[in-house]
DNA sequence: TGGTTTATGATACGACCGTATCAATGCTGG
DNA sequence: CCAGCATTGATACGGTCGTATCATAAACCA
C-alpha cells in the first residue's frame, strides 16, 4: 500500500500557497485556481486535499495563527537567556508589529479573517480568532511577576495593563499596515508606554 | 427642464443601502443587486447614479466616514457646554467604541475597507482611509492644552499619548467587534488609561 | 403639449466562481 | 509486477457577478 505522501504536509504546503496568494490579491479575491497556481499544483489536487473552499479557508486561518505563534515564541527566545519581564513583553509586542513582510502578511490576513468572522458564524466559532486571550494571559502573568518584584510603578494593574498593551499593539499594527504610520514610530510608542509602566529596569535578570 | 431630484441625495440614499447590506452580508459579499434591493430601487437605478461598483464603494467609504465624524462631533458636543479636555477625549474615544449598532457597523465597514486598501491602490489613495490623522491632531491639541493647565502627570508627552490613545481605542474596538471583549470592559480600560495620564480632574471647567 | 429627466423592466452578455465528473498517468511498496 | 495511492487533465455544470442594451412609462416644467 503505497502512501508516500504526508497528507498533513501537503495540506500545509497548499495552505501556504493560499497565504501567499491572499497576501497578493486579498483574501476576498483569492480563488481555488489562484491557490493551485501559487502552489504549483493542479486545481484538482486542491480539491483532493480540501473538499471545499470553506475547509481550505479554515485550515488557512489555523495555519496562519500557528505560524505566527511560533514566530513570536522564537522572538521571545531570542531576547536572551533569562531576560526580564520588560524585555519579554517588548519582544512579544514587537514581534506583533508589521515590521517585515511575514509580519505584514500575518496582520493583513488575520484582520481579513476577523472582518469575515463578523458575518460568518463558522469563522467566528473558530478558537483561533480569539487567540489574543492566550497572549493576554501571558502578559498579565509577566506583569504580575514584575509587580511582585517591585519593577512596576505604583497603581499599575497588571491585567488592565496587559489588555491595554495588546490592544495598543494591535491598533498600532493596523495603522502601520495601512501606511498611516512607520514601524519605527509604532515601536517608539510601545517603548514609551512601557516606560510609563516599568520603573528603571535592572540591567541583569 | 425638469430636474426634480437631488442627485446627491439619491446617491446618499443608495450609499446607505450599501452600508446596511454590507453590515448584513459583509462588504466582500455585497453586490449591486443587493444594494438595489436594500434601497428599494431597481438595479438599473444604481447603475444610473453610480456608473460602476468601484465608484459606489468609494462613495460608500466617504459616506461612512462622514457619518461617523458627525456622530463623534455630536457626542463631544453632548459632553457639556465647556467640558475639560479629559471629558472631551473620553467622549471622543468612547464614541469610537462599538457600543451600539451604528458604531458596530462603522467599525466593521471601516476595518473591511482598511483591509481592502492593502491590496487596492485606488482605495489606499483615498484620504478617508487616513482620517485618523485628524483625530490625532485634535487629541494632541487637547492634551497639550491640558498639560499647559497643569492637568497632566509629569513626563507625559501629548503627541505620543494621543497616538497611543487612538491606537488603543481602535484596538479595543476591534476586540469588541469580534466578541472577544465587552463594551464595558473596553470602556473601563480606556478610563483606566486616562487616569494614568490625567491628574485628579477639577470638576468645573 | 412637448421635450427632458427619472425610473423601471426585461434581458442578455461574457467572465469567473466553486464544484463535480470521468479518464488517464505516474509512482511505489509489498 | 501489480494493486493502489497521488496527481494530472480536460471539461462541464449551474450559478452569480458587473455591466450593457433597448424599450417604456411616469413625472415635470417651459
Amino acid at each position: 500500500m503505497p502512501k508516500q505522501v504526508d497528507h498533513e504536509q501537503r495540506r500545509t504546503q497548499i495552505a501556504e500557497a493560499l497565504i501567499r496568494a491572499s497576501a497578493r490579491l486579498g483574501l476576498h479575491a483569492v480563488g481555488m485556481r489562484d491557490v493551485a497556481a501559487e502552489a504549483g499544483v493542479s486545481l484538482r489536487l486542491v480539491q483532493y486535499y480540501f473538499q471545499s473552499k470553506e475547509k481550505l479557508l479554515l485550515f488557512g486561518l489555523r495555519h496562519v495563527t500557528e505560524r505566527f505563534g511560533q514566530r513570536v515564541a522564537a522572538r521571545v527566545r531570542a531576547a536572551g537567556d533569562d531576560p526580564g519581564p520588560r524585555a519579554v513583553i517588548e519582544a512579544l509586542l514587537g514581534a506583533a508589529l508589521p515590521a517585515d513582510e511575514e509580519s505584514r502578511v500575518f496582520h493583513h490576513l488575520y484582520t481579513a479573517y476577523a472582518v469575515l468572522s463578523v458575518t460568518d458564524d463558522t469563522l467566528a466559532a473558530q478558537p483561533y480568532i480569539k487567540e489574543p486571550d492566550a497572549a493576554e494571559a501571558t502578559v498579565t502573568k509577566l506583569l504580575t511577576q514584575a509587580a511582585a518584584d517591585g519593577q512596576l510603578r505604583s497603581g499599575t494593574d497588571p491585567h488592565t495593563e496587559a489588555v491595554s498593551l495588546l490592544a495598543l499593539s494591535a491598533g498600532l499594527g493596523t495603522s502601520v499596515l495601512v501606511g498611516q504610520r512607520s514601524t519605527e514610530s509604532a515601536a517608539a510608542v510601545l517603548s514609551y508606554h512601557l516606560d510609563r509602566i516599568f520603573l528603571e529596569p535592572r540591567l541583569g535578570p
